[in-house]
RNA sequence: GGUCUCAUCGUCUAACGGUUAGGACACCAGGUUUUCAUCCUGGCAAUCGGGGUUCGAUUCCCCGUGAGAUCACCA
């Protein structure tokens, strides 16, 4: 019988205090693999370079993951067999496989200052050539004191290997050169921890951004170095920002995942859009549940190209999410993008008008100038009617009439539910005899003060008699006076 | 510049070597006899170029071209 070895992904992002949609992306697939392979998802924080590290960043990278619903079963947060899950705390397990490459003779200290490393490198432009460093090899390296950075000494060969996303990759000897391994603050470099910690922490599947590609020769060598048996790779394209010209970076403006969900995007949106983004399942399927995700995920499907970064097809999805939710779970997400008007409503209320908007949001914070004048009297703005089509040909004393008549109609009304505004306002389209494109936009601008509304009747009917009343009285007050 | 990688509508993408090259976003037009939105219908729109291999190439190979990545005591 054979067994299948147990898949491990890892998410290990750098405490740089920012997440845009590309490194969630890195963790969403990583993630996927685990899940779909009934798998486990490890949380490494990869804080090496003390010069970058931003505070808070720890608690900022935990909070997109536990919004966007990716949780962990090991990790920063959570502990686990191979705690600590910070490489900062882990420097001695670094020494010990470096020592290990010391004593096999794989490693040795680098003699030169950073400026005669420069040096070298200048020289090797001049001459048109890469720089190499291994061509700079001391001859009797002093033994390593850890205040110097230490090397890893390279076995240059070709290589050729598999990768889950790009297919079949090689290289050639040329890219193979000693990198360091541990810097003279003590620190290992990201090359070098991140294959001891994936060892010991047993990952079966490295997943990360193309940018690492190029590196891949090298790891190989330190995994024979370290003897290693490699884990499986897979390579993921950039996210390319909106020009398509270069990955998707914060210098380019990209936003911080979080923002996207202060805008008023739902988590399962920005699930299923970066999924997508570069991922399908092979038919026809735009929009995925987290479930379905899970299900149907697979490396293979995995485009190799890069893909731009639309907002207009998020915002499309985000507004097919919010339609699919139910009324009482859409509520429950609304909380804090209500406008200040709507704080001493009560629940019912605010879930009618929520029930009324729902098709009209396409984020969650397009709310508040969508239902305002639900909640409170809003300014008039007689632009409304003169800028509107059909009322600028109707003269002022004609609107006043025809406002006049819709005030007694409405108040007659036995019962102001909305079947039975609409039949009044039927009767009043006969009785007037206006065109209902007229006729309605004079009572729906009198009532909301508003560019467009829900249906008439519908928005009549939550606003109440009194109030609709009371604003065609002052809408006829300020007609008057023009 | 060296090395590596990639290449289908404007964008995201589908297509065991055989399809009128399909879908979605965006855009345009129409409908749902009131606005906005939703929803429905229709329209516009693509295989980077050149050579091969093959009865047949978006698909396989080669050469161009274009694009991206990388060449740190950053990850």
């Amino acid at each position: 019988m054979v067994l299948m070895s147990k898949v491990r992904t890892r998410f290990a992002p750098s405490p740089t205090g920012f997440m845009h949609v590309g490194n969630l992306r890195t963790g969403l697939f990583a993630w996927l693999v685990a899940r779909h392979a009934d798998g486990k998802f490890i949380l490494r924080l990869e804080d090496t370079d003390k010069n970058r590290e931003v505070v808070g960043s720890a608690d900022h990278i935990l909070k997109c993951l536990e919004t966007l619903g990716i949780d962990t079963d090991e990790g920063l947060d959570k502990g686990g067999p191979f705690a600590p899950y910070k490489q900062s705390s882990r420097l001695d397990i670094y020494k010990r496989w470096a020592q290990k490459l010391i004593d096999s003779g794989r490693a040795y200290a680098d003699p030169y200052t950073p400026e005669e490393v420069q040096e070298f490198r200048n020289q090797a432009k001049n001459k048109k050539q890469a720089f190499l460093f291994r061509n700079h090899r001391p001859e009797n390296p002093p033994s390593w004191d850890g205040t110097t950075p230490l090397r890893f000494k390279s076995d240059p060969k070709s290589y050729n290997w598999h990768d889950e996303v790009m297919g079949d990759l090689s290289s050639g000897p040329e890219v193979i050169d000693d990198f360091i391994i541990i810097k003279s603050d003590g620190y290992p470099t990201y090359n070098f921890a991140h294959i001891v910690d994936d060892a010991e922490m047993q990952i079966s599947h490295v997943i990360r951004g193309q940018e690492f590609i190029s590196s891949q020769p090298n790891y190989m060598n330190l995994y024979e170095a370290l003897e290693l048996v490699p884990p499986i790779f897979a390579t993921m394209p950039h996210i390319l920002n909106e020009h398509g010209n270069k990955k998707l970076g914060k210098r380019d403006g990209a936003k911080d995942v979080l923002n996207y969900i202060q805008e008023g995007y739902l988590p399962e949106t920005l699930l299923s859009f970066i999924a997508t983004l570069g991922w399908n399942d092979g038919t026809e399927q735009e929009i995925f549940t987290q479930k379905e995700l899970i299900e149907k995920f697979s490396l293979s499907r995995v485009q190799k190209s890069g893909a731009r970064f639309d907002e207009k097809r998020l915002l499309w999805m985000n507004g097919q999410f919010i339609r699919e939710l139910p009324l009482s779970d859409l509520y429950q997400r609304v909380g804090a993008f209500w406008p200040e008007s709507a704080k001493n409503s009560t629940d019912d209320y605010r879930m009618q008008v929520l029930s009324l908007a729902q098709d009209r949001l396409k984020t969650l914070s397009d709310l508040a100038i969508l239902t305002n004048y639900f909640f409170v009297d809003t300014e008039p703005n007689l632009l409304l009617i003169s800028g509107n089509k059909q009322l600028k040909k109707i003269k002022p004393a004609e609107q006043v009439q025809l406002l006049e008549t819709t005030k007694a109609r409405l108040s007659q009304i036995k019962e102001w539910k909305a079947a039975d505004i609409q039949d009044c306002l039927n009767n009043l389209l006969m009785e007037t005899d206006q065109k209902p494109g007229t006729l309605f936009s004079l009572i729906r601008i009198a009532t909301t003060w508003a560019p467009f509304s829900p249906q008439l009747n519908d928005t009549m009917g939550l606003i109440g008699r009194d109030v609709c009343l009371r604003r065609i009285d002052q809408a006829i007050e300020l007609i008057d006076k023009t």
